[in-house]
DNA sequence: TAGGATTCTGGCCATGCGGTCAAAAAACGA
DNA sequence: TCGTTTTTTGACCGCATGGCCAGAATCCTA
């Protein structure tokens, strides 16, 4: 049972690496397809089509695990978009490359955004904290907010409070891939396009 | 037990229109303290200083109790709220109203916003939909659309998606009252302001 | 190939859930 | 007052959950 996540962190095996891969995997498929309260442990397992004792054996608990699919799914969203945007000549065009960029990884790999979207919005500590959202602010927001400030600074944006904005930014993005999740014939890339546009237009100069 | 809400709707005892109401603001503070992934029967039984079996004795269900929780509290909301949106005298002034009224009725009634903002967030069917959020569009976001439409009408408002920022405009609100909740010491107003400021601009013409 | 380390299985545990029920209690009406 | 109806209780049901573990299977290396 090498599976704690300590600091000292030995390596792990390769099967131990694809066996994790693999229950990741199953776990993002199972969210998407039962959302986050129905994807149970169990159910995970068969969709893996491994014994529940697996995931047991290779994850400290169900919350390790759900940290894992955040962190996989985020980090891929991040290669993706990331460099979109940061290629962009202006904090406008950048803002728009961000929401469109995020909607097109969801076409392209729906379950994952779903499950992260699903985990987003469910998953909460024993005390109804949410674990990702809005506790660890700096986490999640900070980019946004430097993205917002480095505009301010040159002048393209107003001033304006850019914790209100990313708060709210965030939530109509989580919203938009709640609402498509909820009506699939939903035109994404025109809401995310449409959105884009409500954004820049609420924090442009002047 | 009288409490099925059949269409052919016998008249409560005094008593059980008292005891249906207890149980709602038990639920209600229930839910505020714990979120409702935690808020089981037995606990708002036990808030409510009752046994267990009353609540099924007066409710269907716990579905249905959580139905009557959102039905008292949006109730509540659209009699301090829509009052002064109405008396506007513009589409903008009324959005912005509308935000600061909501807000302020968090603060008056914090419990029962949090309550009403834990149940739209987590309250699914067993299929994962929604009960409340966009499922049933109409019921939630027509009124929204409506301002819209009238803004674009008289010209106050540019030509955008109203779909799209309903369900924007719905998201950032209820983002606000998450927010708030995680972080108590959060100026709420403040954030209401900024928020109203955000959500003109984004669709006021041209 | 032998033997230790790693991985997997399948059943088991305690807990909590929503819901039900017979019987007790309370309220009501004649 | 007494019989009926309404309401409450507390125990109980079946089920699902996350987690645990002894033993079996497999893998790896000496």
């Amino acid at each position: 049972m090498r599976s704690k996540n300590e600091p000292g962190g030995q390596k792990r095996s390769f099967i131990e690496r694809a066996r994790r891969a693999q229950i990741i995997d199953a776990a993002v498929r199972t969210i998407a397809e039962v959302g986050y309260p129905n994807a149970s442990l169990a159910r995970i397992a068969r969709t893996a089509q491994v014994s529940k004792g697996v995931i047991s054996y290779h994850f400290d608990g169900k919350d390790e695990l759900m940290d894992q699919v955040v962190i996989s799914v985020y980090t891929q969203i991040g290669e993706e978009v990331a460099p979109r945007v940061l290629a962009e000549q202006n904090m406008e065009r950048a803002l728009r490359t961000h929401v469109r960029g995020v909607a097109e990884y969801a076409l392209a790999h729906r379950e994952r955004m779903t499950a992260l979207s699903q985990i987003f919005r469910h998953f909460r500590d024993a005390q109804g904290a949410p674990r990702f959202d809005g506790s660890q602010p700096e986490a999640i927001y900070q980019p946004m907010e430097e993205l917002y400030r480095a505009g301010q600074r040159s002048g393209e944006f107003r001033d304006f409070d850019v914790r209100v904005m990313a708060v709210s930014q965030q939530a109509t993005i989580d919203a938009m891939f709640e609402y498509w999740r909820t009506h699939p014939d939903h035109d994404l890339l025109a809401h995310a396009d449409e959105l884009g546009e409500l954004l820049v237009r609420a924090i442009r100069a002047p």
